[in-house]
DNA sequence: ATCGTTTATCGGCGATATACGATGAAGATC
DNA sequence: GATCTTCATCGTATATCGCCGATAAACGAT
């Protein structure tokens, strides 16, 4: 997840690499999802909503957290976690860019071939 | 990125894990770029565009290809590699409707504390 | 002050990711 | 056939992930 590559496009796409690496792991889809359900939670409800270890819950919170795709007010009897929907919704935004940029080249291209082989 | 984890969420979501996690790297992300704009090109080709390795590419190219976001046509000589667009864009939607989903989750309980607290 | 609850963090383990160089296979070129 | 190019794979080294148990910190209740 932490990556010391060679280029400039390394620091461009980073913060999309970073948001969807706190996606890729099916507990933490589902964490949002439980989330959204509800108004705000603490770790101990999301215990007991999956089947892993409080450690292990409050460790992807975390991730969440500094993606920022979560926030939370540390009230330490029971910190209150909640999505942070704009966030989510820029990172959702992101890959729909990416996936309209290369949808709209393969339109033009195929646009370009039948121009000039007719078919 | 293979997870083992314990409940029935895990199956649920872990295709858009999978998917989502072959897009969490910089450079497969500019790879999925790269190959957008041309029509299909061959892993040389994108070696000279990223500074990588010839077999580091080889391996992210792979990656997006197990992903089932690129397809290729293995020409011995210089193989093609080429968007799926598809299945790119079905991957954006399932973000998109986990980020709608929980947009729509806060509308509701947003409304429903005005509708009780009245503001 | 003591106990119970909730949470965050530490340390450790096994598995995986990322990067590279080296090697081998397949086609092209001479 | 000899050589070059291109690519996939192997092997290796390092770093990170995912998981857990144990522990400490903070607060509430008794």
């Amino acid at each position: 997840m932490k990556h010391r590559s060679t280029s400039e496009f390394c620091c461009a796409h980073a913060p999309m690499a970073l948001g969807l690496a706190a996606l890729s792991h099916p507990a933490r889809i589902e964490i949002l999802r439980h989330l959204s359900g509800l108004d705000a939670s603490c770790c101990k409800d999301v215990v007991g909503h999956l089947r892993l270890a409080q450690s292990t819950v409050s460790q992807h919170l975390k991730v969440l957290v500094e993606a920022g795709l979560l926030r939370m007010r540390p009230e330490r009897q029971s910190s209150r976690y909640e999505v942070d929907v704009e966030a989510l919704k820029a990172l959702s935004d992101v890959l729909a860019e990416l996936a309209d940029a290369c949808a709209a080249a393969r339109t033009r291209s195929d646009a370009a071939s039948e121009g000039h082989l007719n078919g």
